[in-house]
DNA sequence: AATGCTCTGTTATAAAATTTCCAGAATTTT
DNA sequence: AAAATTCTGGAAATTTTATAACAGAGCATT
């Protein structure tokens, strides 16, 4: 890899323009576990990616080789040069990037947050949290800040598509006394609230606290002072090579909650993401996935 | 290697003394560079050992295999579960939690999304998409779909502190064609579009293509077809175990394009955050954080 | 709605790789 | 030193694997 080669890997990407569906299907299931699956026979290939064996034999030809076996040979080829190569590829994420590249050290910083956040997180809570979300006898508001509304907007949105009685807030806004009017005992917030923290959201969650709605919080390794009045706190570690912190693990927190609550009611779940399929298509607004 | 399964290499070592004088010729061949060899045709490791054919079939039944076929699929196997492992996966990253849990089975999928994603990045596209997004002397505009909106306005957010002309269009709105009117030559689009991907997306993008604009694209690994139209896009992976895609990896993408541009011109943007952060103080919008 | 195109998978054919068998060489034992 | 045993490689047999030819499906275009 010294001079000019290429890996295959990248011809891989270069031509995936030029390649049809099914061979695309093939390239990206020879990429998933590369380069193990392409050093098989093809025909266990071919399974693998789910697509014909003629197709297998026709991409690898696309690619410039003669035949399959020519293509292993590269691979295996390929394979020794790298074993044999001191230099140790694989403390770096983005291969061919220097380490002290900004790819791998906001990747290497987000992916010590995860580690550090997941580890302090209690999975009963955690649980305890995905239920109380996913009640839908009791109303559900979301409250996000100024940085923080996009991640409090992509859980509102996927919500909404899993149950019903969702309302979004945004703590800037000078309308969300108006949402507080309608809440009641026992009501569920999720809360947003990450440095610097804002003023108004406090303000909200004690709003919302006195008048015996139950909080969840996520918030960040210093905690907003709303955790006092939460019923339950994810503190999510966000320090990165930037100016900026990062939303990154707390939206892999969202994420899972948001997968949590759905798998918890999955039957009754699926008709209402049906319904909505149905809406789109009806809307034409996006393209059948192929 | 979940359980206590040895790499063949090591069986190949216990085994050792056990065997013939040409078996441990093949060995040491084998060994050699490992496991390249050991993945081409017997007919070849045979040549390569300067030992018969039949000589290798012998051999890797003593290492208890039924055949050269199943040597083979076990050394591929080897190697998935290696290149899969760069960092140990197999301890859970939520202690406490069963492994099965979803908060590791979530998070397990993330972080192996983020690896293939960083994988397939090439650093100079990613360095010249950051300039792109950087230059102030263009006009840039940010364009989410129905859920990547989130991800657009996040960007949004952090761009217009940055730096100025900035514009955030969502393609889902029916007002986007106004934005249209005054793209020029040379302006700069940041499209998101993953799947299912939007058709109104993609004419928001041919129509920008066609005045001549440059499109930076974040989209998933089967790419939105906006792809064909774009200076330069980047892929992120979004299987998770959910009905639904993951943004994690495209966040952190994100993040770090930030942070890169943000780098870039820190001295310029050092003053346009100060202003801000005097603003935000004056409104008594934020708590000071201490 | 019909026609032409490209793409995909099934079937058939050819090639190759692996296994088996056997005979001769090497080594050990008597 | 001869005989028995084990090891080794050549060649055939068998299985597996890759390529080629073809027809039907899907898609876009007119």
């Amino acid at each position: 890899m010294s001079d000019e080669e290429l890996t295959i890997a990248d011809r891989i990407n270069t031509k995936l323009d030029d390649l049809t569906r099914a061979e695309r299907q093939l390239a990206h299931s020879i990429l998933e576990n590369y380069p193990a699956s392409g050093l098989g026979p093809l025909t266990a290939l071919a399974k693998g990616a789910q697509v014909s064996v003629p197709t297998v034999a026709r991409m690898v030809q696309k690619l410039g080789f003669k035949g399959y076996p020519e293509f292993q040979a590269s691979l295996r080829e390929e394979l020794r040069a790298k074993v044999q190569n001191p230099i140790a590829k694989h403390d770096t994420w983005a291969e061919g990037a220097p380490s002290g590249h900004v790819l791998n050290r906001f990747t290497d910083a987000v992916i010590d947050n995860i580690r550090h956040t997941l580890g302090h997180i209690a999975p009963e809570k955690f649980d305890q949290a995905c239920e109380m979300v996913g009640d839908q006898s009791k109303p559900l508001y979301i409250v996000g800040g100024r940085v923080t509304h996009t991640l409090a907007e992509y859980l509102f949105l996927h919500m909404q598509v899993i149950r019903p009685r969702v309302t979004h807030i945004q703590s800037t806004s000078n309308s969300w006394p108006h949402y507080l009017l309608d809440v009641s005992e026992g009501d569920v917030f999720v809360i947003f609230d990450v440095r610097r923290y804002e003023n108004n959201t406090l303000k909200l969650a004690e709003m919302a606290h006195a008048r015996g709605a139950k909080i969840i919080l996520f918030t960040d390794q210093w905690r907003s002072p709303v955790h006092q009045l939460a019923e339950i706190s994810f503190s999510s570690r966000i320090v990165v090579p930037s100016a900026w912190d990062s939303a990154a693990t707390t939206m892999l927190l969202v994420e899972t909650m948001i997968a949590a609550v759905q798998d918890a009611d999955w039957d009754n779940i699926k008709d209402r993401m049906e319904g909505l399929e149905d809406m789109f298509d009806q809307t034409k607004l996006f393209r059948k996935f192929t």
